[in-house]
DNA sequence: CTGAAAGCGCTAACAC
DNA sequence: GTGTTAGCGCTTTCAG
């Protein structure tokens, strides 16, 4: 069996292909009966339109691709999501591509790449003006950044030094010796979106205006797994004195911290007080307090400013930033 | 400024389209300098050949999808990484699709998605027979299944069972009470790929081969959350009446009962042995006995395989199956 | 409201 | 080794 064309279903409807094609796009200037024949034709026959044809025709694609460095983390899931479901009202799909290689980054760097083969970008934590080595990849593609603030590109962002304020102001309540367990940021990456810097910054500034010391030998760094969280917990714990304070620039730190506080036996909210930043799930469960961020709204603002684009690309540049919200649980 | 055409190439280099043609496309029937003129051409004018006008002239994407039902697992990750640099040889691309939300899974029954705008899907842990109301969606696109052996579609697995019934046999060296921590399955609904209670099922075989009674009233089951992990241990250990042997059928099963035997005071690989399955990054790191498989080796299988069919699509259905190893580390 | 016809950018016969 | 030409399946003017 030959492939199906728009032709075969006009002549089974009895009418032109420019009839079927109006038929199938809800163009209004078709009588509801032949509509109705022509999509029983199409049902009869078992027609799928050639989506390769019609892209190619109509100069659109009707996807947008998400770049992000990883998948899997609660953050990136509830992003993903809330984009899915802000393209449904589009007609829209996302593909998604984590740059998880160093394969992929530079594969992508050739604007034929498949990531490019679409309507628009979403780049999440992620920089276009450091991920390529010219900007030419994306070729003028509508586009838009989260968690980075960047003149170039429409952008939405959490305030995170306002965060890492809220989160020094939190734990002051009660005064205790203080320390911070942060990522080991590698700037000049692809990677350095900068967030944690500026979460620690807004929690550096919350010590200062309290007139509290707070020295660089009381901030710890940890990588994204779990036995260096736990690596950076005991370096606090082994320095602890009476009670402590922790603000953790991130929930996945802030696991391996409450591990290692149960594990000695400490009292968490009394001997050892923390505050993560993310509000992911086990967040939650574990009664972590945190800085709440509004992913599913972020997710949607970032699809609705990239349709935006999309439709007039001489939109002027927007940037959108968001507040976080301190969610106190148990563990202060 | 217009979008730059193979025609402009064609003035611009003073040769015919098919010829500029010919010189993108490395045919072998062209001249070297011309090539190398051309070549120039269209790097002084920064053309950039039109993905859509070609997936749409030849009927080929140069792309594949890989389906699958989450990311960020240590498993998937090697997985994609495999795929991908697989495809490399092929000059293809990838595109991710985790079935992530219900939303995702209906729209994605509407052949003309994005998932099937491609030249062949790989459904990973994932039964296409299951997940579609009808295999009408996916149109006969040439399809590779990972994990699930099925009679309708190319599959690679690893033997499960056999991973099962090492297992056991390795615990058998050392008698003691015995339990199994499995995941629960919901049946019939798209994520029941099997493996799990195939490595149950082995792992009942060797017990039953032993002459060893093994009641279901030592099997506990397990979400995929740390917390639903740590749940089923403490079941476990609660039973506990002298020194056990456990079998996870999973690593990340285990990671809980790791922390929860660390917890309580017991001796790993004395009181307490255990048996993972996957041999994740943190396997190594923590010491777990795991059965491994061959991640790297089965992502190029399934790859090459779905390349085979691509190319010829009346090649008689493969059906590939990898052994797992135990590697044996200090829970045993 | 429907038909006729042109053409998107590229590739692949077939000439020469 | 290069040119000529037709056409992939669809949408979109423009007529009527």
């Amino acid at each position: 069996m030959a492939k199906l064309t728009i032709k075969d279903v006009a002549r089974h409807a009895g009418v032109q292909p420019s009839t079927v094609s109006r038929a199938i796009n809800n163009h209004p200037d078709i009588n509801a009966d032949t509509k109705a024949r022509i999509l029983q034709s199409i049902r009869d026959l078992g027609y799928i339109p050639d989506r390769a044809a019609k892209n190619f025709r109509t100069r659109k694609m009707r996807s947008i691709s998400l770049l992000l460095p990883m998948t899997g983390s609660d953050f990136y899931n509830r992003l993903i999501n809330s984009i899915d479901e802000t393209l449904e009202d589009y007609d829209y799909d996302a593909g998604i591509f984590p740059l998880l290689s160093e394969r992929r980054l530079s594969r992508y760097q050739d604007p034929s790449a498949l990531p490019y083969h679409t309507d628009g970008l979403v780049f999440a934590s992620l920089n276009p003006s450091h991920l390529y080595e010219s900007l030419f990849t994306i070729q003028g593609l509508p586009a838009v950044v989260l968690d980075i603030i960047t003149p170039d590109f429409d952008n939405v962002t959490v305030n995170n030094e306002l965060g890492g304020h809220l989160a020094g102001k939190h734990l002051q309540e009660r005064p205790a010796q203080t320390f911070v367990i942060n990522v080991e940021e590698r700037f000049h990456t692809p990677f350095a979106s900068g967030v944690f810097a500026e979460r620690l910054k807004g929690f550096r500034a919350a010590q200062q205006e309290a007139g509290l010391d707070f020295p660089d030998s009381q901030v710890f760094t940890s990588e994204f797994t779990l036995d260096s969280a736990r690596d950076a917990a005991r370096k606090v714990l082994d320095l602890r004195e009476g009670n402590i304070n922790v603000f953790t620039t991130c929930d996945f730190f802030a696991y391996g911290l409450l591990e290692e506080v149960k594990l000695a036996g400490l009292t968490l909210g009394e001997e050892v007080r923390v505050v993560g930043f993310d509000d992911e799930k086990q967040a939650q469960s574990l009664g972590l307090t945190t800085l709440r961020q509004p992913v599913e709204e972020m997710g949607r603002m970032v699809t609705r400013l990239l349709m935006d684009r999309i439709q007039d690309p001489e939109l002027p540049i927007r940037s959108v930033q968001f507040k976080p919200e301190l969610q106190v649980r148990r563990t202060t």
